[in-house]
DNA sequence: CGCGGCTTTGATGTTCATCAAGTAAAGTGG
DNA sequence: CCACTTTACTTGATGAACATCAAAGCCGCG
């Protein structure tokens, strides 16, 4: 079993962007240092707090990132699709995870000992020169989600949301939301009463359709043109 | 001239944070290509979708980071300070700057070839990692100052302003502002008209003495208050 | 001088949060 | 399996915070 698993870890590392021009030795050694890992849907990955020795990405499921504050309320900071490295943004700027990390779907990480990745990054440069990239951009799309949100009123921020949905992580116009209302209002920060509103009155006007948690997108233009102009 | 300059740079260089742990080879390898420049109050020094082929710091002065929108709406992302890398997001995650850059006070930047950077970075793995944290930081604190931002209302975020001027650039209770009420509002996301009624009920409340452009704060101690409540 | 941009204040309106109250769904212990 | 508790969802009423519009004074600049 163990061999299956390191074998799925082999191909997985193997056609991984990140490390794309790595050596086949540099690949096995990595390989060597990593592990894979089942997560149910709302289990704790990462908490605030714990020590940074890993790097994980995603094969599988739905993840997100959220920091907590005083008064019980969260606020997610973006939500991880497979293939994104997770946590990126903490591994180098700290010893400890400043954010927590949840699973909102059944997810199946891969983790390699941040020591290897390290042990690499000492004798390669060019693999520096993509992680640099990597990260980069991993901030740039939180930075530039930022912006694009604060420009937008609720209607444009759920709009945006239910968009990146069904484009981005489902591909198709009906899906099943993995998060609650409450957790939509912890992304794009407002309340959960107006999150509801606005569900409410996409409905009433014939934009989405509303079955518990499955969501259908009946009229993508409007949909589109309410993200743009709101 | 040229070599009072090249001193300059080199002293520079051999004293920035970035920069430790290089040989003095290496360090004077990236002397060599690099520069000085002067950039008057309110110039230019990045155009969104310029090309991106150095990487600068800021000796002296205060420069401002944002994006514009379709409707002459700038939102300003970040302030940087003296000893801060500039512009250090987009350098590794786009050939194309995705932000703008101007001097919003006299400033003075020191500039390095990103090949010369690059060069360094391939042959030193050591010097990768560091670039990382320093990255990592950097987007970090952006991050998480949108965080900290998007809790607060009005009257907090200014106070926020205020005591960033007061504590992390001037280092004094009394300071000229060194940008309009209407950029203050482009930094903090809200109105012109709401940045002024704030100074204003500040003013009245005996927490700041406006004159001009100069800022006193007076009772700096309800303005903390402020800031955490608000 | 006059124009445009910055600053200031007031009046008005919109958007969104808060409070309240009720229904539905989901988990918990006997 | 059922009563019980908790959590999620929904709608309405109210109020606070903030944007928008309008008008006027100020300042620098061609």
């Amino acid at each position: 079993m163990d061999i299956v698993i390191k074998e799925s870890c082999r191909s997985c590392i193997y056609s991984a962007s990140l490390f794309e021009g790595l050596s086949h030795d540099e690949l096995d050694y990595l390989v060597k240092y990593s592990s894979q890992k089942y997560y149910r849907k709302g289990e704790f990955i990462i908490k605030e707090g714990d020590e940074v020795n890993t790097i994980s990405f995603l094969k599988r499921g739905l993840l997100k990132l959220y920091t907590k504050n005083p008064e019980h309320k969260d606020q997610i900071i973006s939500i991880a699709r497979p293939n994104d490295c997770v946590g990126l943004l903490s591994v180098f700027s700290s010893d400890h995870f400043n954010y927590n990390l949840t699973a909102i779907e059944d997810s199946v990480l891969y983790t390699i000992e941040l020591s290897a990745i390290k042990h690499i990054l000492f004798k390669n440069g060019a693999f520096g020169l993509h992680l640099l990239q990597n990260i980069s951009r991993a901030a740039d799309v939180i930075i530039r989600k930022n912006i694009e949100m604060s420009k937008k009123n609720i209607c444009g921020r759920i709009a945006f949301c239910l968009l990146a949905f069904s484009e981005n992580v489902y591909h198709n116009t009906s899906f099943d939301l993995p998060v609650s209302r409450k957790e939509i209002a912890e992304l794009i920060g407002m309340t959960t009463e107006n999150v509801i509103r606005v569900f409410s009155e996409f409905r009433h006007d014939g934009i989405i359709a509303i079955q518990n948690k499955t969501i259908t997108i009946l009229n993508i233009e409007r949909l589109k043109l309410i993200e743009k102009n709101g």
